[in-house]
DNA sequence: GATGAATGAGATTTCATTCAT
DNA sequence: GATGAATGAAATCTCATTCAT
């Protein structure tokens, strides 16, 4: 139906209209949800009459479709690149990790769309992608095993499992940020504190909480 | 109000349809949200005229709200009594994972209502508690910094960070069950599927992924 | 969906209201046709909040096809009991003649109806009824082979263009009412015009059908 | 307006657009009626901007009285010359009606206008026309009063209800197409159907309207 | 003359809430 | 305490019409 399949940024100023929709709609769902965004609102905030909203997307549900549509695409801009084959896979995982965390932290609207269908089950969702795995998407789970071929990951790793975890310490930082920030002094978003987790996350995952004797 | 009986045990009929409302309310919330959920099918479901709804909650909000807060009890109950004092400080971490992260496994009802609350930004929660902070309300905390005291655990944890990702690891598994499901063949929720994963759990803890060579 | 199978009167307030909309849905649709009609006209109309006819019939279509069902019934209560067995088969067809083109002229909303779902090739009244065929469905048919079979009517008659010709008779003078009203200068609708009219049908219908002897 | 060309051929490309949007919209307005059927679905039809249907015709009401006209006006082709005066009154009355039976069978469009139309109580044919009485308008009248005048038709002929009558037996095998097609197991307008019933209607109608001689 | 985009008014439908009993 | 019926407000959606080019 739609045919904004890569970036909404052709042109003509029906294209235009079409895309001012598209990021109101992604700002408003991502804050309500399907449920508690309303049409009214959206058209208000793309400065464009209700009726075209209808007219470009044809219900307030093929909206939310495409603004997931639109959302799950940039999973794909951000995926590749992160593996380099011949590095040490310890620099491989950090810079994968160092890009999807810092990529999380900047979209938030990404972070909450991702949630709400979490709850609501994929059910919309799974119209846009037969499954959304992420991080799996990325090259992660290459590295993963790169490192395992190589001795320097352990090879009993459930790769998914692995992958789940992951996502989970980047995630949570930014899925439960209300509801955390009152642990710390400052912004949890703020430069310091940002750096900080990542390096918590990288340090959790490279070592665990057990101190290590080495002899 | 003018002539009822106040009977010691209050438990009469009419506390029972109360506490029907609620059981149904936090069903039909946790599966479709505030937004999602409509008062008619509280009503259906607690098999009671709607207007017994407004009678003993008001709103539809607050009833929301009410179902928070019995929800939240739930924590307090599995909180407490992990940490066993004497005990190795790994085996206290092992018996308060296992402890939280069946308490999730068995309360699908918990784990979605506090994925709501989270995407609503603790608006409706934090009219019924401060902050909830899941495991961080357990003993967790104080295992975790007598594990470092007794040198057992690495001395530069930050202790907020660790609680944060335990509770992301073990939260992961249920949140995006629909979503990661494909990814294995057996059911996620069976026994072997939900023992490998706290194993998984577990090892990622103590361990993370490095290869530990001990000479 | 409805339960008013037979005629609306059973009792209690809501099956009141449940008629009310029902009759003032038919009286509105009559006029107007489905899409003409308003569902705020049909709500005040019956003097009762829009809210209710969803409640009641779900949807504007709805109603209608349970306008469509409850004046379709009507034909029912007309159709049996016009054929005498023993009688002159003229008579029986005068009985049943009278009958139906009576029935209609007291009948707009029904003659209105059973025109606005011809224009709509049947799109509605196919759900209540496999097929209403007015007249066809009442004795005339039997009424006409009995005729023959007695040696009173043409033998070589197709009954079902009869029966064609004889329902087109009665309805056209009501269908086309404000159409040919000009072409007289009495009401059409005033008893003499009426049994003139009626007679005008019998006179055609019998010197067409009747067998002519010559000698 | 200003400076366009007045060429004396004045069908030039807009004439066209104007033609077209008509015929489109008699299509459209001829199977839905005027509330049931779209601008929008009629621009597209005439494959024509939406905006010159306000241009060239001002509103949707307005085009459809201009469709009536259209309609109405195919009539006046066909009423006269039915009649020859010399001829007898029965091959006069088989020709007349046999054109109308088949005019009306080859122009469905007609046929559907004309009942929306008597739906409407020629609210807006009204506006076209003061009166239209389709067969009315033609020789009919003048044929059956010949008739009669040479006694070969009954002298005590109501002649409008005759032509009513006669209107009736023709419209009706069209405009209950759908309804009635069940009863037969052929196509109604295959050329056998079609002239099955048009023989049907001369015989009803004479043996009706003749005088019978009984010796 | 022609077009694509846009709109305001109003249609149908939904929903939390309250009335009358 | 409990119920069935009812409602006002607001939601989604539609449509004839007009603007800007």
């Amino acid at each position: 139906m739609s045919k904004t399949k890569k970036l909404p940024e052709e042109n003509s100023r029906s294209e235009e209209s079409k895309t001012r929709i598209l990021l109101a709609a992604a700002d408003i769902f991502s804050r309500k949800g399907l449920d508690g965004a309303r049409v009214d609102e959206i058209a208000a905030a793309a400065q464009i009459n209700k009726r075209m909203i209808y007219h470009y997307y044809g219900s307030k549900e093929n909206l939310y479709v495409e603004v997931l549509r639109y959302n799950y695409n940039k999973i794909y801009v951000l995926s590749k690149g992160a593996f380099v084959p011949g590095d040490d896979p310890r620099e491989n995982v950090r810079r994968a990790l160092r890009r999807y965390f810092y990529f999380l932290a900047q979209d938030e609207e990404f972070v909450r769309l991702v949630s709400w269908e979490a709850l609501n089950r994929g059910r919309y969702g799974s119209m846009v992608l037969p499954q959304l795995l992420d991080l799996a998407q990325s090259d992660l789970g290459e590295i993963l095993q790169d490192g395992i071929n190589r001795g320097i990951f352990r090879p009993d790793l459930d790769i998914r499992q692995v992958l789940l975890s992951i996502h989970a310490l980047c995630l949570v930082y930014f899925t439960r940020r209300e509801m955390i920030q009152p642990m710390w002094p400052q912004d949890l978003m703020s430069e310091d504190m940002l750096e900080s987790r990542l390096q918590h996350i990288l340090d959790f995952v490279f070592n665990g909480i057990l101190k290590h004797d080495k002899a």
